[in-house]
Parts: structure tokens; C-alpha cells; sequence
DNA sequence: GATATGACGTCAT
DNA sequence: CATGACGCCATAT
């Protein structure tokens, strides 16, 4: 399992409707602190079935320039997700990466 | 190994 | 809010 799985895995966590910063895509792949690492692995993701679109800089503002911001919007925009001017409404739309960990915890 | 690149994140102005 | 600068790190050459 090298970097580009994991980080691919762990955008395919999020659901429709939702999206996740860079940086918590990092950090839900096991990868903090490689946000920038998060974008390079998107690159190919359109022709590999990542849904992409889902993974936003922080305060879920859109990086991509052009053209292409502009269809990651339109995308979101189809799948439920609301926008607050040019920023995704991360209070709703933001998704919460669960705890992976299957760490068995006895009393709570 | 060294250099260059980039869909980031944070701080300062 | 916009711009500039720096730190961070995997990949590509």
C-alpha cells in the first residue's frame, strides 16, 4: 500500500454531498502534513474514479484555477453541496473522517 | 544525491 | 479580503 492508495482511499471516503480539505485527506490517509502530496495523487484521479471534486482547500475554497474550479463547483453544486459565496458551507457539507482505527476499546 | 514542481497551510503585512 | 513569504513533503527528471 504506498502513498497514492492511501490517499486515494481515503477521498473515496467521502460521501456524496460531502467534502474534505487537503490537509484532512492528509491525515485521514495516515499522511499528516502532506497536503500538497493530496493535490499531485488528484491528478490522475478523474481517469481513476476518484471523486476528486470532493476535496477542497481549506475553509472549502476551490484552488483549482480556471476552468476547472469552475467545473469542480458545477460537480458539488450536483451533489448537494451549498456554497456561501465562493466557499463551500463546510458547517454542513464538511465530512468528518471517522477513526479508522479498529482499535478495540473496552469501557468507552 | 540534487534540483524542480505543485489542486496546501499558516502567518504577517 | 488580497498579496507575499516560508515550511512542508512525495514525485519526476
Amino acid at each position: 500500500m504506498g502513498y497514492f492508495e492511501k490517499i486515494q482511499r481515503a477521498v473515496l471516503r467521502i460521501p456524496r454531498g460531502k467534502v474534505a480539505s487537503y490537509g484532512e485527506v492528509a491525515r485521514a490517509a495516515g499522511y499528516p502534513g502532506t497536503a500538497r502530496q493530496v493535490a499531485w495523487a488528484l491528478r490522475n484521479a478523474e481517469a481513476r474514479g476518484i471523486p476528486w471534486q470532493r476535496v477542497l482547500g481549506q475553509g472549502g475554497r476551490i484552488l483549482l484555477p480556471g476552468a476547472a474550479g469552475l467545473h469542480q463547483r458545477t460537480l458539488l453544486e450536483l451533489e448537494g453541496v451549498r456554497f456561501l459565496g465562493s466557499r463551500a458551507d463546510m458547517r454542513h457539507c464538511g465530512y468528518r473522517f471517522g477513526p479508522s482505527r479498529s482499535k478495540a476499546q473496552s469501557t468507552g
